[in-house]
DNA sequence: ACTGATTATGGCATGTCCTGCCATCATTGA
DNA sequence: TCAATGATGGCAGGACATGCCATAATCAGT
């Protein structure tokens, strides 16, 4: 086995290598804009050809992928290292903001305006948030409460708190502000529940 | 103003192009799945040609769109439809009824078939249907809960409804069952509150 | 019914994305 | 030094998408 080196090599060149065209791509998609900016730009300026480009990424969108892997990755590690008998939304809040405030504000803002600026970027990148960090957030929550394999309520209230993290990363976006905040705002709306909202009937 | 029965008229031919358009599509998607078809086979099909395919649809993909379009249309006139004084909430529950159990189910199922083969489909149309539903759902219950404008809590109720819609919308597709039942099932967890879960700690 | 205007359609050319294939080069391990 | 494994580059080709213009269909006014 001692080429578990050799492997542990070729794993280090090809991140560095994703790393590297994710940093030109992203340089040039702020500049000029997604759609403007082809391939081969991408793999000229980062000294490699087109064909080796569609070797680390399987499309031109997966760069924007990468990302969000890396946050989606941050979460499960920050969950995971939460203490087992805290209340499992505590634990989340905790996560998130950990997740959040270490991500460098300047990259997640490029990041974010390079995507909102093309709406069929929003769409993919949107449902991929949803596809993947709402299973984490499920699996998380069905282990924490105990509940029985394969029961709603985790999936459920997965899914509504990626709801209220997506309307914070919006309205953050937006209108700028603290984001921790605006997730905590959100989650402490979900908590109060919506039941006592309505002003007449029951 | 007689035009106006000449651009009815031309509207109506554009919907049954659309439509016609659609039907073919998926029909092929179906059997063969999505990137096995290519546009000139379902242009051919319905008599256009290529050219005219791109006239109707921005792109390939925008034809799962249209029932993703069609339903949010649904959902508007449903939401306006409930009375004023009617809880939010049930509003909801009662619109998203009406809109469920209107849909075509073998359509539906074909649809969602289709989709849920190809996941880059499934990714940007989850993100479509949040980036269509929710600034709906928004705009009603910031309406009936007359909140002051711009106000986040309508948005974040939103963005839970729809993580509980898509939940049981997916559970339903995986699993069978009632959808309609899954529905309210998911809104009364949201109802009841997270706060309350936990097994410990405050 | 004729004519001019508006609109829909078709065909062509083009640019880009993405993939399969194979030749070439570098690195590793013996 | 040499063989094997893996990384890279180049090329061909198919499919998607769009701009452009010529042609056909449709409609309004006479």
């Amino acid at each position: 086995m001692t080429d578990s080196l050799a492997v542990q090599l070729r794993a280090r060149h090809s991140l560095l290598m994703t790393t590297e065209l994710e940093a030109v791509a992203l340089e040039l998609f702020a500049a000029r804009g997604f759609d403007a900016v082809t391939v081969e730009e991408i793999a000229s300026k980062a000294r490699v050809s087109v064909r080796t480009f569609y070797r680390y990424f399987t499309a031109k969108e997966a760069v924007l992928q990468v990302q969000l892997d890396r946050r989606c990755e941050a979460l499960r590690v920050a969950l995971a290292a939460r203490p087992d008998d805290e209340a499992p939304l505590r634990s989340m809040r905790i996560a998130l903001e950990a997740v959040v405030s270490a991500d460098d504000p300047d990259l997640l803002r490029r990041w974010i305006t390079v995507i909102s600026a093309t709406p069929h970027l929003v769409q993919s990148v949107l449902g991929g948030i949803q596809l993947k960090t709402q299973p984490l957030m499920a699996a998380f929550l069905a282990e924490r409460l105990k509940t029985e394999p394969d029961s709603f309520e985790p999936i459920v209230l997965a899914a509504a708190v990626g709801g209220v993290i997506q309307a914070a990363q919006t309205r953050w976006f937006l209108q700028g502000g603290d984001i921790v905040a605006l997730i905590n705002e959100g989650l402490e709306v979900l908590e109060r529940g919506i039941g006592t909202a309505p002003p007449s009937s029951a």
